[in-house]
DNA sequence: TATTGTTATACTCTATAACTATA
DNA sequence: TATAGTTATAGAGTATAACAATA
């Protein structure tokens, strides 16, 4: 009876399309980019049953955190332009899950409020996408995952 | 005399908006997506003088280093879909950087191939991501950086 | 019958200029 | 004069369906 054939270890980076990546592979940009991607695959999969997109999940989050928040604060953290913010609150709005009230100080702002169902949203949203996140980087020990947050906060902080 | 102020240390992450957002700062995908643009950022900035986006880029470095590959495998291996890729390889066409000659075994494939003046903007190119790459990721040790690059290829490999 | 490259097309995302009302 | 929110709009990026040529 033959022998089993011994493992193949490339000795070149090759990608599974047999092509060497080599150069995009020491870039951060480039791998950051294809980890957040592959991870947002996951979250547009899980999160399609509560017709959530990242960002408007990145907005309720900080709005149930921060109650009270404008649009410009929310624009300013999450590095979306004012106009396009418009019909992303405005969607959360008619979808019943965060309500606009007048700034108690400032005329011009709009305070931005969570609505009961849109704090019962977060809370479930919030657990899933925790869950979510373990699940994508399986592969990644408790310690790594720390290390490799604290490494990116490093680089665009 | 009056004694200065103390610092002030803020017991909960706070952004420089103000806003606590303390839970989207544990999630891998949210700091990847963060970090990924924020490279972004640095690289349009430098390489708008070359005219060539991230993903043109991309195309360009994967056919210097594999010659007569196939538009099927550079999207599988870029994650583009085929009817996206056809007008940029036109456009690089176009440029002048890339050429386009019949597969030398499947009459349905095209082999892509880099002119002359497409090699020389690629070894330029690549010094500049090189040097871009580590401007943009200056607060990272060498160490640190590798660290990253190690963790960030498990979660999505 | 399956695959490569392609066209057409629609939808989303991102960006800029300009307006209004308040500060 | 500057800022918050908004409108209109253009451009880039991403998605699906369907077709011709070849395997």
């Amino acid at each position: 009876m033959a022998s089993p054939p011994p493992e193949v270890v490339p000795v070149s980076p090759v990608t599974s399309t047999g092509l060497d990546s080599s150069f995009l592979d020491t870039l951060v940009g480039y791998n950051a980019r294809r980890a957040a991607l592959s991870i947002i695959d996951v979250f547009m999969e899980r999160m399609s049953v509560y017709g959530l997109t990242v960002v408007d999940f990145s907005v309720l989050s900080l709005i149930a955190h921060n109650p009270g928040a404008t649009s410009r604060q929310l624009c300013t953290a999450l590095n979306i332009l004012p106009p396009n913010f418009v019909s992303l609150v405005g969607s959360l709005d008619k979808r019943g899950w965060v309500s606009r009230k007048p700034h108690p100080t400032d005329g011009r702002a709009i305070g931005l409020h969570l609505t009961r169902s849109g704090a019962a949203l977060v809370r479930k949203a919030e657990q899933s996408v925790a869950q979510l996140e373990i699940d994508a980087t399986a592969r990644l020990s408790a310690e790594e995952r720390q290390t490799l947050l604290d490494l990116l906060k490093k680089v665009y902080t």
